[in-house]
DNA sequence: ATGAGGGCATAAGCTGGAGTTATGAGCAAC
DNA sequence: GTTGCTCATAACTCCAGCTTATGCCCTCAT
């Protein structure tokens, strides 16, 4: 953990974690999802944004584990070499441990400096997320494929499609209209949109479509509700007759829970009705009451033991997601692309 | 979306994004993890931080959302009200959206604001576990609980446990030692960490322990590779005989790959060796070949289908994750609550 | 040996973004 | 009408980060 620096006051260079270079390293944990996800954003703390390098520091972090050295990592930045040396620095100071071994032969990671990067990269990866869907919010009419798709689609899936269409097709302008399942037909019919994303029991009628994925909707309570720590299934009656947390009427998951507990004596008055699907899951969490929502929407919580899921038995909650577009206008050139990407990135 | 809003120049309030209230919601996608997560960060976009607002910015849009008015958000983020007036219209601008709607009696997000602040949240999210794991890396010899992780606990586990300990005991200060498993138990047995975390098949000579989570080893490949479109399950003297790519000899996982082909006539001789394990990922998207990693390592790529995963027979590739200490040395205290912290959050 | 080249650090100067305080205007409820 | 909440505007300040210019150190090749 040699470093050259030697003026007093400016670097903190703690540097080294831990024994060894990053060999030995045996792994744990659950099966399933990306587990030990951070806790929900509630308050939080205020100066986040003071304690973590910002976006371009991380990216910067990345470039240099990647190209092995400052300079050509300020180059792929589009920055100046000693903007990056200092960038970088700051950084070390900011976390208070070395990140870089620098040598006059080039620069490595640190034991730290390779943790630091691995979680630098998550963020960088959320940031990249919210880039292309932002992005498609942005070139309203002036791109070549115009997608309408419903909330939860737009939010939880589509921003992975974009970024891997982006790097199939890099000149493909995406432009997205998101609402619910009727504006998304809505738009199609009137020819404002190419290509459609709806969740929902049957295809929409007047328009032809695919199924590109699967979902399920699932039970989920906080965990300090009784229900956290039931052993057996639960019945599809005991469901029906319990006042749930729901979105509002119209929702399309209250439709299909609808749907499916209808021979089960239909859904029960409910306990709260919320408009938002994070306000619904805030009020789970704290342990209002039990919530049906898409598995899609709570993999996260369901991950870090936020929510607790209860399993049900003899209903079938799932759902198909289809790609829909309107009769004779089967997608061509990019919404084609996009098409065969659904089927292979969920 | 009405807006206050009359100068010229300043402000593009395109808004709206979609048809009505986020009602409608009907939702899709496969089982599992967080689908459609982002494309791994390679080359990438340089010019991504002038795109994406910075992480004070994301955080003040979800204060606002949560809260409902510029000004106590402001207030929580402790500055002043016009600076987060000219914060979120500064992001507005940069986005090309209008995101809040102002009132004289508060704020909400418009359609595009709220997934645009959906998005922000993951980045946030992010974010916080980069900083809880930061600040334990720094906090080095002053902490009240002094934790030892092998690399990959440290970086897929260790932040999320941070974070929910932080919200039960904000006092408690945790100080992070990584390095492989060997490491981790001198720096126990040195008295240099209260408590450890090690991946293995058996448990640590001279510690105790407790399973807190277990683990498996899957085959990868990338998506072009033959075993892509494979049906079948892999037979364990197959794999055996494969040329893979793996991490170099004294790895633990590799170590535990090992001994499960051990029967099956032992590994083959690897067709690469690589020494971190995101360039093995690389590598293995790439097309290079099959590789064996740890589930937690490879959840990310699975969900986005950057890697296939292709199931294996007649071989366990389960490990035990466990927290260790020394004999006699049971946790107290803050180790103690992170220790049961770890049975519930994964 | 000795010079060339790559890599990083330092120094000095500039610029712009983001913050602050002070103030005004719109709307609601009392 | 007045009080109190909201947000917007204006003028000013200041610091963070960038750039260019330069120097040191090390390695490698001649």
């Amino acid at each position: 953990m040699s470093n050259r620096r030697e003026d007093g006051a400016a670097g903190v260079t703690e540097a080294d974690a831990g024994g060894g270079a990053q060999g030995g390293g045996l792994t744990g944990g659950p099966a399933g999802g990306p587990a030990g996800g951070p806790a929900g954003v509630s308050a939080g703390d205020a100066h986040l944004a003071h304690r973590v390098p910002e976006l371009g520091a991380l990216q910067l972090l990345l470039a240099v584990a990647r190209l092995g050295s400052l300079g050509r990592a300020a180059a792929e930045l589009g920055i100046s070499q000693p903007a990056a040396s200092s960038r970088v620095r700051a950084m070390e100071r900011q976390l208070g441990v070395g990140l870089v071994e620098r040598s006059p032969r080039g620069s490595r990671l640190t034991d730290a400096g390779v943790l630091v990067t691995d979680w630098a990269r998550r963020v960088v990866e959320a940031a990249e997320a919210f880039d292309a869907g932002a992005q498609a919010l942005r070139d309203r009419r002036d791109s070549r494929l115009r997608v309408a798709a419903s909330m939860t689609v737009a939010e939880y899936l589509l921003p992975g499609w974009l970024i891997a269409l982006r790097r199939e097709r890099p000149d493909t302008a995406v432009s997205l209209l998101s609402g619910n399942s009727a504006a998304v037909v809505e738009r199609l019919l009137a020819d404002e949109a190419d290509l459609g994303f709806v969740e929902g029991l049957t295809a929409p009628r007047g328009l032809r479509g695919a199924v590109v994925a699967r979902d399920r909707l699932v039970v989920v309570v906080g965990p300090d509700h009784p229900w956290a720590r039931r052993r057996t299934p639960l019945a599809p009656a005991e469901l029906a007759a319990t006042a749930l947390i729901l979105r509002e009427e119209g929702s399309g998951t209250r439709e299909v829970l609808d749907a499916a507990l209808a021979e089960h004596g239909g859904l029960a008055a409910p306990l709260l009705e919320l408009t938002s699907t994070t306000a619904l899951k805030a009020a789970v969490a704290s342990g209002a009451g039990p919530a049906v929502l898409s598995e899609l929407a709570v993999a996260e919580e369901l991950a870090a033991h936020r929510l607790i899921q209860i399993p049900v038995e003899g209903v079938d909650l799932r759902r198909a997601l289809r790609a829909v577009w309107r009769s004779g206008q089967r997608p061509t050139g990019p919404g084609r692309d996009l098409l065969s990407l659904t089927r292979r990135v969920q």
